[in-house]
DNA sequence: CAGTGGTCTAGACCACTCT
DNA sequence: GAGTGGTCTAGACCACTGC
């Protein structure tokens, strides 16, 4: 009938989607709970069966936690367990440790035509840029640098930044509500230029993972653009193939 | 009651773990359809539904394919579509074509120590060593260097190697009855030295990205240890976190 | 048309958390 | 004990495939 895009789409993806704008709209905040299962079959009038398969892929998509026995949760980025998510570098031996994060600059500037291209800005239009290291047990390990749509992130500036615990993803979304869902990446190994190898403490010329990568919120909208070059001879950086 | 280990494990993993023995047993071969569910669910004796959440899951992690109104079939290798599940280099323009594989190198060794470890073999044990390399549009971008245990692969030559089409999981899986179900990758950035750049037509000492791939078949059972070199001055590594 | 997987319902009971 | 998510069932109907 229609070979061209699905003109019915089942009740359980419907109520996913009004339960997605709900959180895109901010109805509920990251850490809170959200309405039991019964309450939102009968808030959508369906029954419990389909909540709970819109819910489970919400779940599926780390978008929603549950927790049986208290409820399900808007995801957060706040929480200890979520700090190590979108930080894939691991020690060669030994155990992961909380690095630190140590600022090195905040400026805003205008848009690289780059920049502007990932994150979906026009040209020139201006950006919070973040310069920053991360530091485990004392060595240097991290480069990066962080672009952030200016209008987005009002008033964010290095007093914020050093007082954050963990990932800034959780400052992202308890300051400016706006909350990281995904992110794509793209690996290359480059030569380390003189300034990078100043400050990661390495040759220059030294092989570097340059990592860039652009998050996203609801909708697909990008909302951060970063590069990290990471020092790899005591970390590599881990992926699992499914 | 028993805070340590579950004692209790829900209907639907159990069924899991037994459509997962007859996978491993190879009661049905990669491409073949399984049992309907109404099927297994008199032979299991539970509900469909039961046997839905089960297959979902098998589904869900890559094992099994639905495909409506036809029924669910083993997930294999040999498929087109699945091509390119485990490799996630990317042209930095462009779409990604096929790549050509070319055979530099097959023998017999004893595993080194390393090999042994992530392989679970004993120190000396045979393994098959393959070195290969990727051409893409005529350019060598990837020099592989894989290890497999010489006893599932008896009979692995060059011949074979050249013969296959697509990926070798393919080859593995028709010729040899090992499926790869999943892997795991640790990235690096590594200098080039003279045998990988001459092969790769790079500098002496040019950044390449260094790929370890351990490959897992049912069980968790590791079958394949795999090094790659990747030059990545046109191409990129792609990962999505979610 | 029969057979497959996909959706939806209604209801029962279980496991867990908190008060 | 009340409320939450988690499991399991039985049955109805829909959408897709191939004969």
């Amino acid at each position: 009938m229609n070979p061209v895009s699905p003109t019915f789409s089942p009740l359980y993806r419907q109520i996913k989607e009004l339960v997605l704008q709900s959180l895109d709209a901010g109805e509920w905040k990251p850490g809170e709970p959200i309405p039991s299962e019964v309450e939102l079959s009968a808030r959508f009038g369906v029954s419990q069966g389909t909540v709970r398969k819109a819910i489970d892929e919400l779940a599926g998509e780390n978008l929603l936690v549950r927790r049986q026995g208290k409820g399900t949760f808007v995801a957060s980025h706040s929480e200890p367990v979520t700090q190590f998510r979108f930080l894939r570098l691991h020690p060669n031996e030994g155990e992961r440790e909380q690095p630190e994060s140590r600022l090195l600059e905040v400026r805003r500037q205008r848009a690289s035509s780059e920049v502007a291209r990932v994150l979906d800005l026009k040209a020139g239009e201006s950006v919070v840029y973040v310069r920053r290291l991360l530091v485990f047990g004392g060595t240097p390990i991290v480069l990066d640098e962080i672009s952030l749509p200016a209008p987005l992130f009002k008033g964010l500036d290095a007093q914020m930044l050093n007082a954050h615990e963990g990932s800034y993803y959780g400052l992202y979304e308890r300051q400016f509500g706006t909350r990281m869902i995904r992110a794509e990446e793209r690996i290359r190994a480059v030569a380390a230029d003189a300034e990078a190898a100043s400050v990661l403490g390495v040759e220059k010329g030294a092989p570097l993972l340059c990592v860039d990568r652009t998050a996203y919120t609801y909708g697909d909208r990008p909302v951060e653009f970063r590069r990290g070059l990471y020092r790899t001879d005591q970390h590599h950086y881990r992926n699992s193939l499914v």
